[in-house]
DNA sequence: TGGGGTTAT
DNA sequence: ATAACCC
């Protein structure tokens, strides 16, 4: 079935990427509509992590100090956003539904996701064809207002991708009452990027001729997706400043900097080249639960701290119905200096007779789960040293399906899997 | 800077 | 177990 595709070796993929705007900030006017005509913040610690668009008229910015925010707008209204059920129970809707469409949905994060939608174009060209109709119009923008060449047929399969990423919107917005932005192009790099060009609520198709002026928009190399903060930093030092640098530069001496692999990838990502699949997200790897304080120093409060973590994060792992294998205990120890990255762990596989009592309702898994966790902790922390943490991070993971005699409610949105059909070999 | 996630080594 | 990346 997907050797189908032989002399049209332009065998060129149609990519949407869907990025819902502010999210948080729009699931929370959707909790209490009294909100909606406010500016909003959502705060978590003291920080503003996301707002809304009247907030952000006004001045205030994402990840910006409750105190900046309040200087700058003292109307902002505030919401606490540190439990991130709303918006995680939200984000999965979004998926869910992009998934009634194509089964190749891509998670982001909370907010973004990319569905490759090559396969429905397909179908839509064969109906077109069938019924005569040449006539095709674009949805939303067209990156650079270039003109569309209709005898082109990559034009016109991205002008059908255009329509669909409109009825992705639409139906985003119809049926959850969200709004978003998204982006056309040939691959997730692109449709990344060109999403972002027009911004609240709106959709943009980015044709191949203009891949250069997309790519050379970008000021800084690490609003390249894919290029972080520690490989600008190097890339830095070698003198590569902006993406027409890393463009060309040597490989060579790349490849001695970077590794091969990341050289490689990211010289490709310059070019605006991307081959990454779209890989279907399903449900979720692991499910985590973090806390961040100013201080924490006696074993007492950390076995406080995991106590409250814990309830939540069995309740997820309840509803999903799977169960997990592996436990993790995070901690970031104070530093003045290099305060923010230094993240310890140690895991640990979860005992059989521990996993038996996950799906149980009345049975008490916490006690022993504490005492697990408390022993992870001692593998990092000499007890008897004085110790200062800032954040405690509780980790579920290596889920694995209950034997199909376990009745359950597998509550997830992950499409039953035809199975495997090529059956040959 | 939060509170999450993923994959590669 | 960590390090990099993403939001």
């Amino acid at each position: 079935h997907s050797k189908s595709v032989p002399a049209r070796s332009a065998a060129r993929r149609v990519i949407v990427h869907v990025d819902l705007d502010c999210f948080y900030a729009q699931v929370e006017m959707i909790r209490n509509p009294e909100l909606r005509d406010k500016p909003l913040g959502v705060q978590q610690k003291y920080l503003v992590v996301t707002c809304n668009y009247e907030a952000r008229k006004l001045g205030v910015k994402k990840l910006m100090s409750v105190k900046d925010a309040r200087e700058k707008c003292p109307q902002l209204v505030l919401v606490n956003g540190e439990d991130l059920t709303p918006y995680r129970e939200m984000s999965y809707k979004v998926t869910e539904l992009l998934g009634e469409f194509c089964p190749l949905v891509e998670r982001l994060g909370f907010d973004e996701n990319f569905v490759d939608v090559t396969e429905i174009i397909e179908k839509r060209l064969n109906q077109l064809q069938q019924s005569g109709c040449s006539r095709v119009c674009v949805s939303g923008h067209v990156y650079n207002n270039q003109a569309i060449n209709l005898h082109d047929t990559t034009h016109v399969r991205l002008v059908i991708g255009s329509q669909i990423a409109e009825e992705f919107r639409e139906a985003i917005h119809a049926r959850l009452g969200l709004t978003g932005c998204a982006g056309v192009a040939s691959n997730k790099l692109l449709s990344k990027l060109v999403s972002g060009t027009f911004k609240p609520n709106q959709q943009t198709v980015l044709l191949p001729e203009s891949w250069r002026d997309l790519i050379g928009s970008l000021d800084r190399i690490q609003k390249v997706p894919g290029i972080g903060y520690k490989t600008t930093k190097r890339l830095e030092t070698l003198g590569v400043k902006n993406v027409c640098d890393l463009q060309v530069f040597p490989s060579a001496v790349l490849e001695k900097e970077l590794g091969v692999s990341v050289a490689h990838r990211i010289q490709k990502l310059s070019y605006g080249e991307d081959d990454s699949p779209v890989t279907p997200s399903g449900p979720p790897q692991s499910f985590s639960d973090e806390d961040s304080f100013k201080k924490c120093s006696t074993e007492v409060e950390v076995k406080e701290k995991i106590e409250e973590l814990l309830p939540n994060l069995l309740d997820r792992i309840h509803k999903d119905g799977r169960q997990p294998h592996t436990v993790r205990l995070s901690i970031r120890q104070f530093s003045s200096t290099d305060k923010w990255f230094n993240r310890e762990s140690r895991q640990c596989p979860i005992p059989p007779h521990l996993i038996q009592k996950f799906g149980k309702e009345s049975s008490n898994v916490i006690p022993p789960l504490v005492d697990l966790l408390m022993k992870l902790f001692r593998k990092m922390i000499d007890v008897d040293l004085p110790f200062h943490l800032t954040l405690l991070s509780v980790c579920f993971s290596n889920l694995k399906d209950l034997p199909s005699s376990k009745k359950g409610s597998i509550g997830f949105y992950l499409k039953q899997m035809s199975p495997p059909s090529g059956s040959g070999k």
